[in-house]
DNA sequence: TGTACATCAGTGAACGCGCGTTCACTGATGTAC
DNA sequence: TGTACATCAGTGAACGCGCGTTCACTGATGTAC
């Protein structure tokens, strides 16, 4: 620690091992929160133990700010895609069924980061920071998707339509009765594509 | 363990400072999250020993489920009243008005559970269910509110005007951009009272 | 009124456990000669 | 082609720490006589 000459970075490793690592650990954060995997349980899951982590990452907190930035990134990208390239109605059609697909309830696919870490994410420094350029690219792509004349208009309405997707996710999630579940993701939906 | 007859419950304690104890937990559990205050600290903010908190709650998850389910519960009876008391537009005015606050934002004014640990809740069975019945009240509440002829029409618009709720703030706690979050809040507001 | 005793909410030391993190080591891979 | 060596991704034992939980104890309160 008294040189003052800089080490180099900890060994690189190969990325395909940090990819494996990182898709590990998404759906385990989503299914059981941030807190409730370890380390070790996300290392095990990518078919690696524990001591290696730190090949790869600098901290479990580092993580789970990647892991979000990189799911919601993947997100905005492919609603960029959808808005770019479908006619309008067609794009937010198939943008809101995607989002509210029932499947997301259970476990086994894979749901959104913001309905499912949301609050999580908003208390970690490093993660809201790295989230919030795909948050905008979300609401840009709806916007686009979305009728009306006034640009101002289409991205309030952008704003309105994306929060009323993550929150009927949200309650859903949360709503411990099958049906209400339902009410809340067809509710959302009949909202938003008539 | 080997007597057969039960044993009287732990002692009870004072209602007051289970009240408390209640009181301390729920600003901590939104801003840290359920698993970021230990019962060291809300003992400790509740002026008391952790020692004792098992004299009031079984575990820490009966705590956090109750927690949940009181604070919900609270907002449930307001919303009630606001909707039974006012004129539709005016309860709906106040109810989206005061829940869309931007002084949520900071830490300092405690918001709802839904926003702040609502995914956090999903995950935990006893909180999940403790809920559920004042999500329920809160959608009836709202759909009293709301403009519109056919009941369920009415209904299926509070389902997704508390979608809409939920989601702004959770996106507006998200953003890391005091500007944007405005934004959310705002066009929330908008699109559901003009 | 005064004394002895029972009650019990709250205390704080102690427990076991699991977590995030570190680090000396291994063993497979590839390069130099 | 064969041997010796360097590299380094991954291993797994070990660490310190903080957490949820337990429990023997304290000391204030109130009741019995």
């Amino acid at each position: 620690m008294t040189n003052v000459i800089a080490e180099p970075p900890a060994a690189a490793a190969p990325p395909g091992t940090r990819q494996r690592i990182l898709a590990a650990a998404a759906p385990l954060f989503q299914r059981h929160g941030t807190d409730g995997v370890g380390v070790d349980a996300i290392m095990h899951a990518a078919g690696l133990t524990h001591g290696g982590f730190y090949a790869h990452f600098p901290s479990k907190e580092a993580l789970i700010a990647e892991c979000a930035a990189t799911s919601l990134a993947r997100s905005a990208a492919r609603w960029q895609r959808v808005a770019a390239e479908a006619p309008a109605a067609a794009a937010l059609a198939q943008l809101v069924d995607a989002y509210l697909d029932p499947r997301h309830l259970q476990g086994d696919v894979p749901s959104c980061v913001l309905a499912t870490l949301g609050p999580d994410i908003a208390r970690r420094p490093a993660a809201r920071a790295g989230i919030t350029a795909s948050l905008r690219q979300m609401v840009a792509a709806l916007a686009r998707c979305l009728p009306g004349r006034q640009a101002a208009r289409k991205r309030q309405r952008a704003l309105a339509s994306l929060s009323c997707l993550v929150g009927a996710v949200t309650l859903a999630r949360l709503a411990d009765d099958p049906a209400l579940a339902t009410e809340f993701l067809d509710a959302a939906r009949a909202e938003l594509i008539g």
